[in-house]
Order: structure tokens, then C-alpha cells, then sequence
DNA sequence: GTGTTAGTTGAAGTGGACTTCAACTCAAGG
DNA sequence: CCTTGAGTTGAAGTCCACTTCAACTAACAC
């Protein structure tokens, strides 16, 4: 059981292809030692690094952001266990929202099935930002864009 | 209340770019009628088409599926709230899916946050076997790849 | 009729996340 | 040693879902 992982080795544990692989570290988000013969030696802690990467992603996170939260990893030691439980937190609201965001479409799509409308008019899926702060002209369709609506959108009719 | 809408107005009252209505024309996603002077008209059925497929984005279906779910509207007629029913509860299963995905992926990061080991070596997470990966835009499932892995996946030590 | 705003086109650009390629070099088994 | 499979690089390519651009033309209020 060598310390080290060539990056056919990560690769093949972590799932993810070694041309990802280049590609994150070029993006820096993880980093590898080299042999003499400029081969990349990847330390075991890469592994982790790698798999919060994935998970991360599942989560909808940007690679972009994915890189700055693992660079509030503590660069001096490795990284403990608290260290990664931190990191993970941080994507919890984000993951509730999203599977919030899901069910409610879920919901109401079955509601406008039961009626066949698909005109939302009356579903929450018209305020994706938040059902409750439903004033004003805000509501619109579906992944609105940050604009605001000259009509009462939404009115499919 | 005008019987066609522009392609402002059906921006607006769709909350779809102008841009983006061109180009789901282009895909042949929505179509439009001209004026004498070239400019599109939309017939106000294309609302419910335009608020199918920013559904159907939600839910993590591509434009070319969406598109081929269209195509299987009668073009003889109007599509009736019955054909609208049946395409939105195709989707159903995928996105049942979708959210259980990330429900198991939050459960199984707060078992490892409360361990911090997050090594997911004993979550369903790394099970291959429902890996579900591919599905719709978002990044996949850690451990994504088909490929069969030569060594027990996701044990990162 | 004039001015302003909205719309038209094809082509090219963007951004995210990678993959592919060609042309090499390295590492390890026999 | 020699062969074979794994690894190296930078540059370019791909896919998706759009957006932007430039150069025009239409529609509409006054």
C-alpha cells in the first residue's frame, strides 16, 4: 500500500478521469508532488479533496466556488476531520434549497396535472425566490431572470 | 388582450430572453408566426410550450429531449390540458429521482459530517449500483463513471 | 413624417467542464 | 535491454445553452 497514488490509481478510486484530474489541479483544486521523472505523486489526502469536489458539484456548486472553499483548508497541516465537516456544512443550505426548490415543483406540477393547466397562475412555481414574499410583480415563471416583469407574468392566458 | 403576443411580451411574460426564444425556435422548440413585416407573432399557446420546457429544465432534461417530448404533441390541434398533463408527468419519475438523489446525498453528508471522515466508504453515496449518473445538467454523481473500478471504490485511505 | 423603441438576421462569442490529440517520456516486467 | 502500458505537455476541440454584435427594418406614438 504505497502513500502515494499515481493518476491512474486517484483515478481509478476516485471515479473521476485523469484528464479531470489535470484539469482541477490546473484550476487548483487539488495539487500533486512529482517523481524525478516529472510524474505526479498524489498524496492520500487528495482522495478526500477529490471526493468533496463530486460531492460538491451534486450539490450544484460551481468549481469556481468549489476552489474557494478549498481554500479556507488550512494549507499548513492536513486537514482534519472538522476541517472537511466545516466544508461540508457549508453546502447544506444550498442542498435544502435545492431539494426544497424540487419538491415544491414536484407538488405543484402534480397539481397542475390534476388540472392540466400547466398555467401556474395559481402554483408557487411562478416565485421560485420565495412563495411567502409573493407581492407586487414579482412573480414570473419558472428560473426567472433578475429583471423585472412589465406584466403580471406568469398569466399564461 | 391581443390574440399574438411579441417577442417582448412573450419574454416578459415568460421570463425567457428574446435571445432564448430565438434559439428555442431555431431548435425547433416553439414556433411563431410572422407579420408582414417579418416579425414573429406567437400564438398564446406558445406560452404554455415555453413554460413546459423551463419545467422541464428544472427538473434536469436537456433541450433535446424537451424537444422531442414536443414533438409528441398532436399538431393537428391545440394541445388539449390532457396532452400537457401527460407530457409533465413524464417527467415525474426522473425528477421523484432527482430528489431522492439529493436527499440520500444530504443524509449521507450529515453522516459524515458527524464524523467528519468524509470518506463515504459506508455511504449509499458510493454505491455504483444507483448511481444514476448522466442525469440532466447538473454535475454527476460522485463515482460517476461506468467504467469498472480495479480496486474498491471510495475508500480513501 | 419623424423619432423612439422593438424587432430582424447570421455569425461569432461566452462559460463551464471537460476531452482529445500528437508527440513524446517514464516505469516496470521479462 | 526491450517492450508495453501509463504518464507528460500545450493546444485545440466539444457540448450545451445561450448571449452579443452589427447592420438593418418595423411598428407605433405624436
Amino acid at each position: 500500500m504505497p502513500d502515494s497514488l499515481t493518476i491512474g490509481e486517484l483515478s481509478a478510486r476516485s471515479g473521476v478521469a485523469p484528464s479531470a484530474l489535470r484539469y482541477y489541479e490546473r484550476l487548483g483544486l487539488i495539487r500533486a508532488d512529482r517523481t524525478g521523472g516529472n510524474q505526479r505523486r498524489y498524496a492520500r489526502a487528495e482522495l478526500r479533496r477529490v471526493a468533496f469536489i463530486r460531492i460538491s458539484q451534486q450539490v450544484g456548486v460551481s468549481l469556481d466556488e468549489i476552489r474557494e472553499a478549498l481554500d479556507s483548508l488550512p494549507e499548513a497541516r492536513t486537514p482534519s476531520p472538522q476541517d472537511w465537516a466545516r466544508l461540508s456544512a457549508s453546502w447544506r443550505s444550498r442542498l435544502d434549497e435545492r431539494i426544497r426548490l424540487l419538491s415544491r415543483l414536484r407538488d405543484d406540477l402534480d397539481g397542475c396535472i390534476g388540472c392540466g393547466c400547466l398555467s401556474l397562475q395559481r402554483c408557487t412555481l411562478n416565485n421560485p425566490e420565495d412563495a411567502l414574499a409573493g407581492e407586487g410583480p414579482g412573480a414570473r415563471l419558472v428560473l426567472p431572470r433578475p429583471t423585472v416583469d412589465p406584466t403580471p407574468a406568469g398569466s399564461l392566458t
